[in-house]
DNA sequence: CGTTAGCACTCAGGAAACGGGAGTGCTAAA
DNA sequence: TTTAGCACTCCCGTTTCCTGAGTGCTAACG
């Protein structure tokens, strides 16, 4: 059933009271917060009521109300406005995302710090990567023990690799063997390049040393770790000022599932609000988060990917604020990455496009 | 004054007992745990002794003993008796390192992440990174919009970057260019490459467009972005769990500063103990690390430079059984690392050197 | 002189007792 | 339906008390 507007109103005082203290909010707070013209009497019925549907709870008898995980949900999907952010907050985030110039890891290092620093919450990135192939490969001669290998895969990332090797080779064998590679393993899936492959090109060069396995080997390689999708945390330490990871116990918990990239990968889904997905306490499927409330913004990787930045912290959380800044940062992010269709002010004129090269 | 051999026994098992329990040791507990032939009162005698030289402390009258800086110095120093691997932790490590494929920064995190697991305590790696100059250049003519450009660095690092261009050129200006650079850019260090010389660069290529601008800007910014160390850090939320961090704000204060890898690559300084440099307590320069200890041991990263891998805890730190973990770890990533003159077994019969390319 | 038994003293830290105060739910009147 | 009034609940910070581990000192002993 709907809630009356009083019941609205009143709910989201309790919500933004209770976010902003962490103490269980009284009938006279709610009172003076939500501006109502009657008396606390009537407020504290309208807490019962707002008690029995759910929304809220108390932590002991004769204590203020806090919202329920459903309070929450109300709460971010009708009550709480939008924020805007304050010129000083988007330039930040702008100067941050368009003065970049390093490598793809880097750069989502850098923009999880920034996450964390404007909200104050540990942040996450995680970097989805499609499975890729190989595009093209090149081997440059360095000297008859030494080539480096570049390899250019969908997606325009380029990884390379110098290689030395206990026998000599001739700059021709190994043109021949670039070759080989550009006619018979551009665009296989990982699990395509088979030992027969491998041998047929090792016979089409006439390499009797290993040379062709030497760079299939790091092809392989490449391939299934690029497949991997890289995750990224900063600021967990953040948690620890906030009172409900008084209990080190708790804290380390949650610090700790944090800290490992598997479950944070874990953590993708498809966002649902505008760009912004918020998972509150025991929506999430992990138990270490079922206490805690994460915000995610999907960002355009480019190439059709996905990547993702959110935050974690108490349900108790100021969800418009952070949705806000997630947001525009993901905005931020796309615009960067997604085919720099519309670079943000100040990235330059030159459309350079780094891919993850890492560099 | 040279201690007696009993006031060393003494120490020593008061400093054992206090790392493993965290609680004062009384006259009583040193008794049994040093196996002397005396009564608690002599012991207490001596205990007095070692207080007013400075060795112990009391938290409070009417308390057992605790070490103080001084003391553990001593005991690192003199008392502490080496500590063996046993055969599965060993094998653990030499695993790991040997198993390794992937790029240098992924290796570093690895191993920082094993060094957590093996001794509880957050681990720090310390990439050191020479000044690099450039070795070579090439340039992969890909289409007549787009190239990619490959640096060799000193150090063998190989880097690498795909450009698009709003404008075409022709894999022969392609080749011109690389030439230029091969011929006038190699060896120099960063600021030494001045617009003059780009402009001079230009000419000599007959390039109206700007393509030697993008690749020396490549050149540059790699070569700055090379020279600063890369440090990383895992496994803070361990030291959650310990009696010393149970309030939070110490917790906080020192996990905040580890996660600044700024201060992580402060720390670098030159081993002493054998190749493993202790720094306890008040040792530290950082004022957060005054009441912590660190332990660090150092590889040898290839191409006469060396890395840190090191783990910091409480001053009530097992230190014969990090330092005997850290050194061993040292030992494998400086053969893993350094020319690959020894490298551990299962390593394989090529010597791959990645360099850290971050494939 | 070093060592030891005995003893009074200290003090941290947990348990129990206490009191204030914020906030409730209920009742009865407007 | 709203409101004033009021008794009641229960958290939490404070105080008090007590126990026990461990000390330092003294005096006797070999």
């Amino acid at each position: 059933m709907e809630l009356s507007e009083r019941r609205k109103r009143i709910l989201r005082a309790v919500v933004e009271e209770y976010i902003e203290s962490a103490e269980p909010v009284g009938s006279k707070t709610v009172l003076s917060r939500a501006g109502l013209t009657c008396s606390s009497a009537t407020i504290r019925n309208e807490l019962v009521a707002l008690d029995k549907e759910g929304y809220l709870e108390q932590p002991h008898t004769s204590a203020g109300r806090i919202p329920t995980a459903k309070g929450y949900r109300l709460y971010v999907n009708e009550l709480m406005r939008e924020r805007e952010l304050t010129e000083s907050e988007t330039d930040k985030i702008t100067k941050k995302l368009s003065g970049h110039a390093a490598g793809h890891d880097r750069l989502m290092a850098d923009v999880g710090k920034m996450a964390t620093e404007l909200t104050s919450y540990p942040a996450l990135t995680i970097s989805a990567a499609a499975p890729a192939t190989l595009k093209r490969v090149d081997l440059i001669y360095i000297d008859s023990n030494s080539f480096i290998i570049v390899l250019l895969l969908t997606g325009d990332t380029v990884k390379n690799k110098l290689v030395h090797l206990p026998f000599s080779f001739t700059e021709n064998t190994l043109r021949r063997l670039s070759a080989v590679f550009n006619a018979s393993f551009v665009g296989l899936p990982e699990d395509r390049i088979t030992s027969d492959l491998i041998t047929s090109a090792e016979r089409a060069v006439g390499d009797t040393v290993g040379l062709t396995s030497v760079v299939a080997g790091f092809v392989i390689e490449t391939l299934m770790t690029s497949r991997g999708s890289g995750a990224n945390v900063s600021g967990e330490a953040n948690l620890l000022k906030l009172p409900e990871f008084q209990d080190p116990d708790k804290a380390h918990k949650l610090i700790n599932y944090l800290s490992d990239s598997q479950n944070i990968s874990a953590l993708t889904g498809t966002p649902d609000f505008g760009d912004v997905k918020v998972l509150i306490g025991p929506e999430n499927a992990a138990l270490e988060l079922r206490d805690s409330s994460v915000v995610l913004a999907s960002y355009d990787a480019g190439d059709g990917m996905r990547g993702l930045i959110g935050v974690v912290g108490p349900t108790r959380m100021d969800y418009s604020a952070v949705a806000a800044k997630l947001s525009f940062i993901a905005g931020g992010l796309s615009k960067l990455l997604g085919g720099g269709k519309a670079p943000p002010a100040g990235f330059g004129k030159l459309m350079i496009k780094g891919g993850d090269n890492d560099v």
